[in-house]
RNA sequence: GGGAUAUUAGCCAAGAUGGUUAAGGCCAGAGUCUGCAAAACUCUUAUCAUUGGUUCAAAUCCAAUAUAUCCCU
């Protein structure tokens, strides 16, 4: 069976692009990679590819669920290692692409999830009690998260129910290839900050206000870039100025962020992308591509 | 020409009466990563405008210089 295809990079630098011209090349299908887009009513602030922007490739896991539904890596590994078995099963080639980098690396690498999932929020234990409890099970803790709550809530649940805490990570299930397409950080900024403002002049802020009742009612909604940034907007009346630039901010973090993730948990081949000629971008992927055995 | 006030990191800004390693916020950068991940968390950033002086000790006091704003002639 042939490798897997995952491509991977910041925010707004043209991974849906590339997923679509290599897919036609080599007849491949897509799967979404972005926990966002799994989202039904979120379109224009996820980024999502429309109908005519997939050119008729098959693209698989976008709009499972609406937003006032759960979604998270545990049935995003299910997913992508079903629908894995179901393409090889039809000799179809797979291009994973997208954002996520735990929902693509727990798919893709010996990640353990049971079933269930958290018991207790330990709600009546402060920080340092969780962090001394988790001790008395002999486990070290990186400096990182002594203070990261919901990360040592979730150790402890699994210390208390007697699950394994593995560590698996770096063992890949799958033959694969990871694609990461990069630029100069100033360039990727302006883009980001240009797609925002497409995305506004697209009807983002439409988008966002059918929606608005539902904040509540959504954890989403609440959780993603270029929609909880409106709802200062909506109830506390923050200026469009300030939520347009929140998004733009809150984007480009996001960016630094992925980048960190995707140098240090994948083993990736990083591709400069040339803008003015996405065409070779395309190519000189492809070219790689072919070239391994 | 005369006077007043100001000058602390990329930006904003706290630093009575001089006294251990100069708060904090923002922006930015670097990281962590097995269940909210577009999340959560960690780390990093100052010859205190310059020069000289007083003092055991100065961002804090004094003087000169530079720059900025305001006022007077």
């Amino acid at each position: 069976m042939k490798e897997i295809i995952v491509i991977v990079g910041p925010t707004g630098i043209g991974k849906t692009k590339l997923s679509i011209e290599l897919a036609k090349k080599l007849n491949a299908e897509i799967i979404n990679g972005d926990s966002v887009s799994v989202y039904k009513e979120l379109n224009i602030g996820s980024a999502k590819p429309t109908l005519s922007e997939r050119e008729g490739i098959p693209h698989h896991l976008l709009d499972l669920r609406n937003i006032e539904e759960d979604y998270s890596v545990y049935n995003y590994q299910i997913d992508v290692r079903n629908l894995i078995n179901e393409l090889n099963k039809k000799n179809k080639r797979i291009i994973i692409v997208g954002g996520t980098g735990l929902y693509i690396k727990a798919a893709l690498y010996d990640y353990n999830f049971t079933k269930e999932t958290i018991k207790n929020n330990y709600n009546e234990l402060n920080i340092d009690e969780l962090v001394n409890r988790i001790r008395k099970y002999n486990i070290e803790l990186k400096k990182e998260d002594l203070n990261n709550r919901r990360r040592l809530v979730r150790i402890l649940n699994k210390l208390d129910n007697n699950e394994e805490i593995t560590n698996n990570k770096d063992k890949l299930l799958y033959n694969i290839k990871v694609i990461g397409l990069t630029t100069d950080r100033n360039i990727l900024y302006d883009r980001i900050n240009k797609r925002v403002d497409l995305m506004i002049d697209n009807g983002l802020f439409n988008e966002v206000s059918n929606l608005k009742d539902k904040y509540k009612n959504s954890r989403i909604l609440n959780s993603a870039i270029g929609y909880k940034e409106f709802y200062n907007y909506f109830y506390n009346n923050k200026s469009k100025e300030e939520v347009i630039n929140e998004i733009k901010r809150n984007s480009r973090r996001f960016a630094k962020r992925q980048y960190t993730f995707f140098k240090h948990q994948f083993n990736t081949t990083w591709f400069e992308v040339d803008f003015n000629n996405f065409n070779n971008t395309v190519n000189e992927v492809y070219n790689y591509l072919k070239k391994q055995p």
